[in-house]
DNA sequence: ACCTGAACACCGTTCAAGT
DNA sequence: ACCTGAACACCGTTCAAGT
């Protein structure tokens, strides 16, 4: 009851299911998916935990709504999911819409990790797939390969994909360290190594974590789109 | 002391790592990894949860472990992960190979989401991925193209893909909620219930969980070949 | 209507101790 | 060398109770 400064905290403002969302998404984008607790998410919003669940149903309810929220976040920035303008190809619409979905998760990296697990799909997640589809279809697609388009794209369809070589973050290996290790491996693995070698080569700087992920996104992206472009042309 | 019949457990072997790592597979594959706990893997073995960590330094270890054992097994059941055979093209050796990764995948659901959380690549992935460049270099790529081919296909290198749409497994509803759904979505989104109109209407068993899961893996998968290789003759 | 305290079942993990 | 018991810090969640 002291009328201290209120830092981060306003105890005043009721909860409110919006209010916990967004709480939600301010400790994952602090401390990572890890420290979205119940009971870390009730501090950061100057609450008991079991307060949560008068808003929510309970953990999964809680990240179904954070994807939700997020998806409205990019819908928002676009000025809503409109339909296809007609001034351009599907091809630069579509790629406009995903690079801008794939801002958002640049700025929130938790988000796909949590996007993966979530088994019912948001009413923000079906507007923004309708508008991918609108694309498609006034772009000359049939719904058969619009369909097909869809699952060629998974995840990359909303800005990110599964990379399988995730470079350690923590480790911050050297280029030096880094070609120990390749001499060590040359014998076993002569074709990764080759190609370590060689683009560690071409760019001193680069180490283990060498690659742009941008532009390797837009390279996959984009080879997508034009194979389907190819499909689509033909029939 | 019983000599009663000993059913699952042999408390007579001792432990090892390979035991331990064989003994997660089997929880996992027959309750979720959900089911993957310390304790519980510890009962399946007939041991207690704390004479784990006699053999695996904790629960990341043990995952690390379980991914590099999978691994193997796709390898042993290849035969190894042998030099490219030069009896015929790159694409349908690469095929080949990504296909059988599938199937270990299709046989252990929950891998991919274990495989995604890894920080650490595991030596078997190591080879894995040696065999696919080697299969690419041989096949006239340059490590470049091959680079940038590793990034395009991402998570489907190994035989998986993140859906975005998967439909909920658990809840069964049938043709005809679907189409009551559909019925309530239309004026907000034409394009998608368009798409699962035509598409039920064309298969009428079809309902949410309408897609051919191989074909579209297959679709995915051959879109980003037939686009690589078309990269690959150009140049 | 909205929030809380105490309690429960379940985690991963430590550490000293047993054989 | 290999395994265990007791204990700790931390989860999500319930339920009856407060205002």
């Amino acid at each position: 009851m002291t009328t201290g400064t209120e830092t981060t905290a306003q105890p005043r403002i009721p909860l409110s299911k919006e209010r916990v969302l967004r709480g939600a998404i301010v400790v994952a984008d602090q401390g990572g998916i890890g420290a979205l607790t119940m009971r870390k998410l009730a501090d950061q919003l100057g609450v008991e935990a079991m307060s949560l669940y008068y808003h929510v149903a309970n953990k999964e309810a809680l990240l179904d709504g954070v994807v939700d929220t997020l998806i409205h976040e990019i819908e928002d920035e676009m000025g809503g999911f409109t339909p296809p303008s007609a001034l351009s190809d599907w091809q630069t619409e579509m790629r406009t819409m995903i690079l801008a979905a794939r801002a958002t998760m640049v700025r929130h990296p938790w988000a796909p990790g949590v996007i993966e697990t979530r088994t019912a799909i948001s009413p923000a997640l079906m507007r923004y797939f309708n508008a991918l589809l609108g694309i498609m279809r006034e772009g000359g697609f049939s719904y058969d390969l619009a369909h097909h388009a869809m699952h060629a794209l998974g995840s990359r369809a909303l800005g990110f994909t599964q990379e399988l070589f995730e470079p350690d973050e923590a480790s911050e290996t050297d280029a030096q360290d880094v070609n120990a290790m390749l001499e060590q491996m040359a014998g076993e693995l002569p074709y990764l190594v080759g190609m370590m070698v060689e683009i560690t080569h071409d760019d001193p700087d680069s180490t283990l974590g060498w690659c742009d992920d941008q532009a390797e996104f837009t390279f996959g992206l984009d080879l997508i789109l034009d194979g389907l472009e190819d499909i689509r042309a033909r029939t």
